[in-house]
DNA sequence: GTAAATGCAAATGATTTGCGGCTGG
DNA sequence: CCAGCCGCAAATCATTTGCATTTAC
């Protein structure tokens, strides 16, 4: 309890920190959905978050999860993924990390590949610009898909 | 002249085998939108070929472009790429590339990496499923865009 | 107190679908 | 000929925006 205690008062501290830096201010709404964004491995999309939240916030408004992930993307706290499928889905997880999709439930999980992370890049990339980052993307069926296809409850 | 009436007739016989493979018709629109995103490099969305294709099929809409983008897609001839902005984007050549995506203009590049193509993948990907593919994803800023914003016509 | 954020509802933009007429095989 | 395809228009889905009310600072 009093580890959990102090994680959220370090994530209830940098979110302020960070918010007011741009003029921002820390709202209910702004820390739940930052928690949940925070607390979930699964890259939810608005909607998931939307769903997710609104038992204990029965007055959030989906919109305000859509502006809300702009402001904290903007913001630099958490990052956009790309998308697949139309659906954009969010990760506060800002450690250099790669992915692997799934191509059946089109569900994201994160790699890290340190071996990977100190190739050097090819050479013939500067002259199409300045690379910024770099990340891999495996794509392939994840082992819940891959499951022989039992009844779901068995 | 010779030369691009024998890739002309090889894009037309593929695409016609491909297509009753799968009990589908070579219709004009097919291959006119085929034809288009063979030809460019810039990875096309759906409206981006529409207004390519306007101006030699005035008849032609957009929900046929869509609807073929699909086909052809699922046909296994075209490939669909990850979105930055709610774009769907498309690339007719299937040859194992990596892309370099200019976060300013979202220009999408593609980019051969021999080298990396044998690298070994972390062996610790096993136990999120099986990878049926493997794409890095470079970002930054083109060449174009890094240039000193001068006048556009200077 | 006041500017900023929220909730509501309507607008927008991309993509999909139902349907009657058209067309390739 | 006839199933599959096209163009049209209306529908759908994700996301955005204008505005009045509420709230953090």
């Amino acid at each position: 309890m009093a580890i959990d205690q102090c994680q959220e008062e370090g994530i209830l501290e940098r979110l302020r920190t960070v918010l007011a830096g741009g003029g921002l201010r820390l709202t209910q709404q702004r820390l739940s959905i930052y928690r949940a964004l925070e607390a979930s491995s699964a890259h939810p999309s608005c909607e998931d978050l939307f769903q997710s939240l609104r038992p204990s916030m029965p007055s959030l408004s989906i919109d305000t999860v859509y502006r809300t992930v702009g402001t904290l993307e903007q913001a630099g706290m958490i990052r956009k993924l790309v998308s697949l499928d139309g659906v954009q889905r969010y990760d506060a997880n800002l450690a250099h990390h790669h992915h692997f999709v799934c191509e059946r439930c089109l569900g994201v999980s994160d790699i890290v590949w340190d071996a990977f992370d100190t190739f050097p890049v090819p050479e013939s990339l500067a002259k199409w610009g300045t690379v910024r980052s770099c990340q891999v993307e495996f794509r392939g069926v994840c082992v819940k898909c891959e499951a022989p296809d039992r009844m779901s409850g068995a």
